[in-house]
DNA sequence: CTTTGTGCAAATTCTTTGCACCAAA
DNA sequence: TTTGGTGCAAAGAATTTGCACAAAG
């Protein structure tokens, strides 16, 4: 995925494609590894010596208020992100803490339940456990 | 629910029940409003005026450790605990903040799938949105 | 007595805010 | 030349840690 990819997606969700913004997506769309903010911020760094974390935070921010990036909620200790939109699950090794696509489910399980009491605009799918790597 | 009950669901899980404990897990019991830290602290000060929230962590942590209560991730401000171990989604609503038990759902939607490359202990399905009460 | 639990204060970590400067339209 | 973006420093909020005292076995 490349800078210039990255640029038209953001024009497509009407997000106005700064160096940091685009930075920013095209590091999303090429690791797949749901960073953190400070991940996002320490992999940016060298190439944008002026980068500031605030700014890594207002840009996900403002990805996520126009509905270019998911928030994921798994990690009690920091707010991890996604910029893959397709339905698929998500895993929470507890020892190593990464966190990893469980892309095999059952499609129907993200199927959004009807309820009169709820307007439902997104679901997440987040399973804990261990890594067999990390259990050795 | 009663604070023997709470006192006994205790012991089940090795868990010395001391009285800060007991009015803990009583509370949780009692409430299925899956509380913050600070909603359990502020309703059990008044009864136990010497409560301090290092206690309420304490209690908490250990509960999770043993397994009796599950925290859910699902709110990213605070976590959030639930004694109800039953097969169950959750909503937040981004309005009012509040989480609410979803009971029915697909019971098949539980059902861990399997992966060589991960050992799964438990999961979480979470759904976002408005109540159709705080919409209007 | 010896181990375990409690609770205060301080420290740590993650995230947001206020504000001045810079860049773009 | 006006609006929007960036980034520093400070503030805020949630949680953990260190430690002394209290309680329980």
């Amino acid at each position: 995925m490349t800078y210039m990819q990255a640029h038209r997606y953001l024009m497509q969700y009407s997000i106005r494609p700064s160096v940091q913004r685009t930075a920013v997506m095209e590091y999303l769309m090429n690791h797949k590894t749901h960073p953190t903010v400070d991940e996002i911020y320490l992999a940016l760094s060298p190439g944008i010596p002026t980068l500031s974390k605030t700014t890594v935070y207002n840009t996900l921010n403002l990805f996520i208020e126009k509905g270019a990036v998911q928030m994921l909620t798994i990690d009690e200790k920091n707010a991890r992100y996604d910029a893959d939109t397709s339905k698929h699950a998500h895993f929470y090794c507890g020892t190593c803490g990464k966190v990893h696509d469980i892309m095999n489910v059952n499609p129907e399980v993200f199927e959004i339940p009807s309820n009169s009491q709820f307007t439902i605009h997104s679901m997440q799918l987040s399973y804990y456990g261990t890594c067999t790597s990390c259990n050795s």
